[in-house]
DNA sequence: CTACGATTAGAGTATATACTCTAATCGGGA
DNA sequence: TCCCGATTAGAGTATATACTCTAATCGTAG
């Protein structure tokens, strides 16, 4: 692994354990094992580093994306496994999520790439609604509340960790169920196959 | 007004603008044309300030909620009444629920009181399911349903705001209704008297 | 080998920031 | 009036932290 991985790598970690507040470019250089000056040989400073990490999440964000669009048939179920799947994503940049509004506040450049990216995935999680119902697996829905459906799935799969970590919750495999089930009930009345058959296996 | 109070409201002021992370204690003194050893005589230090506001926060809350409870009778417009003016008084404290995450992992006294509240909170969104099922405003729904249902609704109550600026959006009377048009959404499928005859089958 | 650009080390620095200390002042009761 | 505790001023400090600078080393093309 090149120094620039390294750094990258370290700042992930040590920012999902102490926050970006508590973590320096010393500690970062520190837990990389190489020298400050090294650290900022390859990075201008701290934003920069976050906005790598970024771009890294994003690249990978899109991969999986991707790998959700085409295993999508859009049935309730993979729906499920989709939010699963981002959730499982989003545990190795958990930081970002955490602090995602002070941090896209105090960086304008950050803010910016993060919005695009936002907005691309609403119109992937729009087109996936759309999809569903053209294969008559959701109720036909008029164009506004597409779009209200589309940004309650998103919004609930953004800040579902962080609605756990601050309702007191461990963040863990259990919880984060919790989340796809919230997700499924949402969905639920929607759902052309009847919603109240709630007799599912299990 | 007295010291400790000019300190609170100059504190929250610069807080909501710059956030917590970039005021010091030597700029809220500076705020509130006080000393820095004055400052330091009614807080011992800057998270002690942070509860104090999350404290005067919770007080005025908690009238907010009774105040709503009140006039709350279950229909859905109530609801909506709900979320608009429990938004109106967040935007007071908008800086707290911006920096929510970042601030209750960074104190654990202060999570421990958040998450109080928080549970309360949750209490009182369910009771006030419970109360419109009663009436008959909302579909009969087995227990945890409702449940889910409650948390659905404070899920989106508590991070539309954070969602509104980390999509690029600005916060104001506009798009705050968007996100009671969300919870409407959310809702209208458990409404009895159906608001809208919408082409669906069924 | 040599030259040389890329990389790295690590001591060093300017500044910010949370917080302290002591003396002054205020305000009200005796 | 004087006293005395509560309050306030504000200079001062220890520490942290982001970042710099220079010299050393590495890797590789010639």
């Amino acid at each position: 692994m090149n120094t620039r991985d390294k750094i990258i790598e370290t700042a992930i970690r040590l920012f999902n354990e102490r926050g970006t507040r508590a973590v320096t470019t010393n500690h970062i250089s520190a837990g990389a094992g190489i020298s400050p000056g090294n650290l900022y040989y390859h990075f201008r400073n701290k934003e920069e580093i976050i906005r790598a990490i970024f771009r890294q999440m994003d690249v990978y964000g899109r991969e999986e994306h991707r790998r959700i669009h085409e295993r999508t048939t859009g049935t309730i179920e993979t729906i499920e496994e989709s939010f699963v799947m981002i959730q499982k994503f989003n545990w190795r940049f958990r930081f970002f999520k955490r602090e995602l509004t002070s941090l896209v506040n105090a960086d304008p450049a950050l803010k910016e790439d993060f919005v695009r990216t936002h907005r691309e995935t609403l119109v992937l999680v729009r087109s996936s609604i759309d999809r569903s119902i053209e294969h008559g697996l959701l109720l036909s829905l008029p164009e506004e509340d597409r779009q209200f459906l589309a940004e309650a799935i998103w919004l609930v799969t953004l800040f579902w960790p962080n609605y756990l970590e601050v309702s007191g919750e461990e963040v863990n495999e259990a919880s984060l169920q919790r989340g796809s089930d919230l997700l499924r009930r949402i969905l639920a009345p929607y759902v052309v196959q009847r919603p109240k058959r709630r007799s599912r296996p299990g």
